[in-house]
DNA sequence: TCACAACATGAAGAATTCTTCAATTCAGCA
DNA sequence: TGCTGAATTGAAGAATTCTTCATGTTGTGA
C-alpha cells in the first residue's frame, strides 16, 4: 500500500483539527458567506480567522470570490456535510454516558 | 453556540490526523487484529505504533483486550467506516484532475 | 525461577502548528 | 489624490505533537 495516500488522508483530517476551521465549515453548510459575517459569529481576531481560512483554501475545502469590498467564502464540495455528519455520529457514540457534550450534539442533529 | 463542542470535534479530527493512526483504523475495518499483525503491515517501530495506539485508545476510537501473550485491537464503533468513506469521497473530489493519488483512491473505493 | 517475547510507558529533543502583531493589498469614496 | 474599511500576509515566539530511546510490565515456556 502506498504511503503518500495515508499521508494525504492524515493531512486532510488535520486540516479539520481546529475549532475555528470546524466552525467555518459548519457555517458555510448553510450557504456562502462573507468574511465579515463569519467574523461576527466566531469570536476570534480577524487575522486569525484569515489564517484559518487560508488553511482551508490551500486544502481546497473552500473557495473564495471577491465581491466589491468583501470576500465571500463557500464550500468547495457538499460532501463536507456528510463528513461532519459522520463525525457527529461517532462523537455521539463515544460521549454517550459521559454527559456534558452529548445533549448538545443531539440537539444539533435534530436541527 | 458552545465552544467546547467545536473543541471536541476538532480534537476528534486531530486524532485522525496521523498516517499511522489512519492505517490502523483502516486495517481494523476488516476486524480485530493483534498488535503483532498491525506491526507487520505498517512499517514503523513497535514503540511508535504503541504510542499511536495509545492515542486512539484515549480518544475511545479503538478498544484493546489482552489474549494471552498478545493484545488484540478493534474498532469501538463501526461508524468509523462511514467516516473514512466520507473522507475518501471528498479527497477524490479534491484531487480530481491533479493526478497521482486519484487512481489509488478510486481503486480503493472499488474494493 | 529465569529468560525471552510482546507491548506499553516516560521523557527529551526535533518538528509542526498556533496565535498574535505589524505591515500590505484592494476597493470605494470624499 | 488621500482616507478608510475589509481582508490577507509574513514573521516570531509560544504551544503542541512526533519520534525515538531507555526502561517497565505481563505472560509463556524451559
Amino acid at each position: 500500500m502506498p504511503v503518500p495516500l495515508y499521508q494525504a488522508k492524515a493531512d486532510f483530517f488535520r486540516t479539520l483539527g481546529h475549532p475555528v476551521r470546524i466552525r467555518v465549515l459548519e457555517l458555510l453548510r448553510d450557504g456562502p458567506r462573507p468574511v465579515r459575517e463569519l467574523l461576527n459569529e466566531i469570536e476570534v481576531e480577524a487575522s486569525n480567522l484569515s489564517q484559518q481560512l487560508a488553511v482551508l483554501r490551500r486544502t481546497g475545502l473552500v473557495g473564495a470570490v471577491r465581491e466589491g469590498g468583501t470576500v465571500v467564502y463557500s464550500l468547495a464540495t457538499p460532501d463536507v456535510v456528510d463528513l461532519l455528519a459522520a463525525a457527529r455520529r461517532i462523537l455521539t457514540d463515544m460521549i454517550t454516558g459521559q454527559g456534558e457534550l452529548l445533549a448538545e450534539l443531539q440537539a444539533e442533529a435534530a436541527e
